[in-house]
DNA sequence: TTATCATATGAATATAGATTCATATGAAAG
DNA sequence: CTTTCATATGAATCTATATTCATATGATAA
């Protein structure tokens, strides 16, 4: 008993409301791909249209091996997609999603200044 | 020199869609805030109604200071806020691009299921 | 004013995750 | 088939950050 007051009516409420602990982890997880400033680049990069390992690099001044793991994560979470182009591996987005969500923190950030 | 191929010309089109570094990196720092289970989950009961600190805690079974440290970097980005009642401290929601924001992610991830 | 309750906070620890380095892989050109 | 180019990947490193522990703070009740 760490406490004097009684939250158990508003905890069971409160809890009833809650996604399952699952789903929870996996918005946490969702997120966690936005929450990383070369993801963001990548993906914002992808907008416009599908790019190489490469050409991805020089943009963001990165090492071609930084890209790939990252451009993995974001294949994995199923989020970009590639297709082989002669020698080139070309990305691009494979959600829709992600320009809506990133466009969500977009405007969040925009309409903030007070 | 790294590569065989020239990328100039999409690289210099994408650069000059691109947003600002620092605008990339803000975006970054707002999708990290969702990017950890724990503060989903707090943001998350939020969404019904305020609640205070230890109440959270209790929800959530986890720490007191767990939860406070939390609220902080929450408060901080301003996405939650807090007043005082009696012995208690209420937070509650402070900006509705949360609700907006994990609502996207809510339906990516529940649209998903192919 | 003192004791108590709710919360905040600094330091330490533990863990996750991003980048680099070296190298493997794999397709295509010669 | 060999070489070269583009990419992928494992291991190591380094940094960020979540949690815990101990304790400080600050308001309220006695």
């Amino acid at each position: 008993m760490a406490h004097k007051h009684d939250h158990s009516q508003v905890i069971s409420r409160v809890s009833a409301e809650l996604p399952s602990d699952e789903l929870l982890c996996d918005l946490g997880d969702l997120f966690k791909l936005f929450g990383d400033t070369t993801r963001i680049k990548i993906l914002y990069s992808l907008f416009e249209s599908e790019l190489c390992v490469c050409a991805i690099a020089e943009l963001l001044k990165m090492e071609q091996s930084a890209i790939s793991h990252q451009l993995k994560i974001l294949k994995d979470a199923k989020l970009v997609g590639s297709r082989r182009s002669g020698r080139l591996n070309m990305y691009y987005l494979a959600d829709d999603h992600v320009r809506t969500i990133i466009g969500q923190g977009f405007e969040h950030l925009t309409e903030e200044e007070e």
